[in-house]
DNA sequence: AAGTGGTCTAGACCACACG
DNA sequence: GTGTGGTCTAGACCACTTT
């Protein structure tokens, strides 16, 4: 079994060391240079250990805060009209939803066409960080089709679903998704709070009626350990 | 411009370098002892500007062969009844399906579940391999019902979905997929010829009739540069 | 002020791929 | 056999977080 690198053996003893101490969600593990010490190895294997484990989602970092637990998978099924925080709340976790800002601007290309609008119109702009027990796990960008939902933006639009359902009278029962596996990289990563390269996945949804009204187009990153998604679906 | 890390850097560097000398996918880059020295720095450092390449899905490597520049993404929909080979074919790339083996084994306990059968069943276990343009891509385990599917192991299994419409009069119109981010590892990594720990996607797949039969469950692990998923769905 | 993670250097050895 | 990628060492400095 010695045949194996050193780093895998590092990332079996210290997965071993973090379920055997029984260590809870979040916990933060002892710092690179105590674990080199204690496995008597070179910070630079440490870390490749680390990595491993970070890439198996086992772990995760913040900022330079150190390393730290994972908790178990959320499920997700972005085809449903049903909204995140209730989706997090079923499953026993704690949501939140911070709303960074929502503005009136000219869409681009590809959301005008999403939203099947003329090339110059205006739509509403709506960003939003998503937390699971305190925990940053993805970042979004709504792009509002005014023509269905006008002055939205003077709403409490950190509960989009019940304020399409309540005020508008509009359930999304239509969806094309896409999910893309990439790397969190330049201002997506700074803003999720992690290093670049850190890998993610990239979900957009277009939100339409049952007669085809294409109401919202949305984009996710997410961090790539927090989630499974899930999805039923009959052909026609 | 220059606060960026030394190895973010190199990733630009190096991107530049294979836009504008327009590498064709699956070509080969320089060795990293070569591409240290043109950079001026470590192998360490130019391996750290690769990774983020590879995270990004920009390169790929292959076993201990190097590193070469990647096509792009394959759009896949796990939930029509359209075979992968056509999907492939339509998007003018080259698919094929190596058939590793076939045997009828007793269920294990997820599998019998998801397809509803009692605990000591027997299903048949079909193992393939996914190549696109001669790149392998994912690779796949399919437990067949043998209640709807008697003796398929004497059949043609690679087109699976031809043989399912043709010999069986089954299509499949339901399905629940699970779609995880992992990291490849062990036997599967080694399966697919990546390093362990490389991003990858892992996908499962309930098949079942329009009447609720459960057909096939299927478990993919995909390498995570070479696809798109998307999904279009109407709610009940 | 002390300690941490992030980055980087300049070497080295090995097993494996390829010619 | 030669060169390659994969792994590992033993240091170092910096920016940032935490105390």
């Amino acid at each position: 079994m010695s045949d194996q690198p050193l780093y895998l053996q590092l990332r079996d003893q210290l997965l071993e060391h973090m379920t055997q101490g029984a260590l809870q969600p979040g916990t933060r593990l002892p710092s690179e240079r105590a674990l080199a010490e204690t496995f008597e190895t070179t910070r630079v294997t440490l870390r490749q250990a680390l990595a491993q484990l970070e890439s198996e989602g086992a772990i995760y970092r913040s900022n330079r805060r150190g390393w730290f637990v994972s908790a178990p998978r959320l499920e997700y099924d972005p085809v449903k009209d049903i909204s995140f925080t209730r989706y997090v709340a079923d499953q026993g976790r704690a949501p939140r939803t911070e709303v960074v800002g929502i503005e009136l601007t000219p869409a681009p290309a590809h959301v005008a066409q999403a939203l099947r609008l003329g090339e110059v119109a205006d739509v509403y702009l709506l960003r939003r960080k998503r937390y699971v027990d305190e925990r940053l796990v993805f970042i979004e960008r709504i792009w509002l089709n005014p023509i269905y939902l006008p002055n939205i933006d003077q709403q409490p639009v950190d509960a989009l679903w019940k304020l399409l359902n309540e005020k508008y009278g509009i359930s999304l029962n239509r969806k094309q998704i896409t999910i893309t596996p990439i790397a969190l990289i330049g201002a997506i990563a700074e803003a999720l709070d992690v290093n670049s390269g850190c890998p993610g996945l990239f979900i957009t949804r277009l939100g339409q009626t049952a007669t085809g009204d294409a109401i919202e187009y949305d984009e996710e990153y997410w961090l790539h350990d927090v989630l499974t998604i899930r999805v039923s679906t009959q052909s026609l």
